[in-house]
DNA sequence: TGTCATAATGTTACCGGTAACATATTGAGG
DNA sequence: CCTCAATATGTTACCGGTAACATTATGACA
């Protein structure tokens, strides 16, 4: 029942020539004659013959496969910020012929997976996404000389590799003065729980627009998915707390908010004004469709997979702590409001 | 500066043994002294000694991999509704002590990593995903004889997997009957273009109940996507169709024409009701929130993982076309009208 | 104390490729 | 027709583990 899968070996001897001559054909087929050449070629056709992988990388030979660590949240195995970045960075590893792989940060067999496979050599490199990182995963990249990027946070903490993400103090700050030029006088952020660089920064723009403004800042703290901004408008309601404007820290969050507002007697953007963080695809798809700060996800991570194959080839990148610039997008959320036929 | 990763010849060598005594202290502990165990243990942790992945797979070992196939949408890397058979899946294969690893069947380069995985017994079974089988890849499933399950779709077309999916057709029976029941009298179905059984299935329970109910059909076709829904319910306003009920191929699409509707003067639930097919995780969170027939696909995978197993053990499954049960989720767009406070 | 089953360890060969070096073949130019 | 460089092919050793078989150490019991 089982077909075996043919080896070099039967390869060479069907055709009554060495092995390292149908090894050549398949990796340097210049130095093969011609005529051996084309019956090598026909005959690997034929048997349906394929090199094995791991007896290539066992002889030394690169794998030229990059590991992408994701860590899923409870609505989606890959957030859709990362997606997005996966799909900027696959794009451009497939020019560079490399594979990518997707390992799950939060699954200990996935990580213990991925560490076999760089011991192995079966990866190259890894990309880290912002959330992804614990002490377990980076020490075992540490241990193991593995090359790794970041992407999405401003810092990784205490293991020095290159980071690459949005500036998000500047990105706060389109945010929350785009809530205050359309005429919000009293606006909430809602953030994360714990310590990320990236809740930091982008509290901080906000704090800083407020004062500016002479506005009285409110800061709420809930769980980095729709839920948690279902979670935190809920909060604010119970509270009794007015407010006129929302500044998310994702899409998600926002995305939470509009759909805890929905069912109030407070209408988006007339009465209340949201704004979130990311422009992830989803963020066109809510209702009202969702203003926020872009960040150049494809642009992002075909970097950091740039610099990541440098570092591979053994060059060490200039800067290792990169940020890119961000955009502001309005949509319905804040502004244009929607007509109705 | 790279550190080189010890090998077992030279945990051997420093402790005058060899190198198959270490070999045994790996994997069948119970046959070693325990003093020298023990000594192995220790070095090995100072060390920090790591078996290579390939040297065992290579040596004969199974992997214990189970790969998962699955092809992107425009908006998601992993669409909701495969993204919830993969947690299922995994969770399950844990206990199996499997791990997981998903590629992306839309990439030429990730579809060949597969093979040449399977190919080199790092993986030792495939889960392929509803839509994401083409020719090429089931071909080098059956040309490598991996074994193989199906999940979503009632059958695999000309190649003969087993298959695990929902009862399509009971499960539209329920979603139209329903619209029927809360006063639709005309109920527009929106599905996708090509030839998928589910699509077949799903339409054709929906014939049966307008049928019975004497009621006149209406079918659209467009993408299987957020976008394809907006585009869905664009088509019925331009072309000046009346309708007061919608019946969506997929939660997704119902997400699209939700939100096409909201900018519309046609209010859901109120003049029109919308239901969809999956019970994904964001149907919750759509506003309205979304009606729609849930399909089970925890149990479902969990399922197909279990005959995958069965299957690379050497045993033929008895049923090869699993159907399962679906569920009724009744949420705002069809029934509830949200409170406004 | 000698014997023999059992536990502990060692030896050999192999998994399937590739690099480095060695040898054989070809053919152009004298 | 011979020589020698270029081209084509072959040989050997190694990558780092594991299974199967071989050998040696241990110790319970007669």
């Amino acid at each position: 029942m089982k077909a075996n899968k043919p080896t070099i070996d039967e390869i060479a001897r069907k055709l009554g020539i060495s092995k390292m001559t149908v090894s050549r054909a398949i990796n340097h087929p210049e130095k093969v004659g011609k005529k051996t050449l084309e019956r090598v070629t026909q005959i690997m056709d034929e048997m349906d013959y394929k090199p094995k992988l791991v007896a290539r990388v066992m002889a030394g030979s690169e794998s030229k496969t990059i590991g992408f660590f994701i860590k899923p949240n409870k609505d989606f195995i890959i957030p859709p910020f990362y997606g997005e970045c996966v799909k900027g960075a696959t794009d451009w590893l497939k020019m560079l012929d490399y594979s990518t792989l997707i390992f799950n940060a939060s699954e200990e067999r996935s990580k213990k997976l991925f560490v076999d496979y760089v011991n192995s050599n079966l990866i190259d490199g890894a990309v880290v996404f912002e959330g992804s990182y614990d002490e377990t995963l980076l020490k075992a990249l540490k241990n193991n000389n593995i090359p790794a990027v970041s992407v999405g946070e401003e810092n990784a903490g205490e293991f020095d590799i290159p980071t690459i993400s949005a500036d998000n103090y500047t990105g706060s700050l389109r945010a929350v003065t785009h809530l205050v030029d359309v005429g919000c006088k009293k606006i909430v952020h809602i953030t994360g729980k714990g310590e990320k660089p990236s809740y930091d920064m982008r509290s901080r723009g906000y704090m800083e627009v407020l004062n500016k403004n002479g506005l009285e800042p409110k800061i709420i703290r809930t769980e980095n998915t729709v839920e948690g901004g279902i979670e935190g408008v809920d909060l604010l309601l119970k509270s009794g707390v007015v407010f006129d404007g929302i500044f998310c820290f994702s899409d998600l969050v926002a995305w939470g908010a509009l759909k805890r507002l929905y069912n109030t007697a407070l209408k988006v953007p007339e009465d209340v004004k949201v704004i979130g963080f990311d422009n992830i695809p989803l963020a066109e798809y809510t209702t009202p469709s969702l203003s926020t700060v872009s960040q150049n996800m494809r642009e992002m991570s075909k970097f950091a997979v740039g610099m990541l194959i440098q570092i591979i080839g053994g060059k060490k990148p200039e800067k290792e702590h990169l940020k890119f610039d961000t955009d502001l997008v309005i949509r319905e959320s804040t502004e244009k409001v929607p007509e109705r036929e």
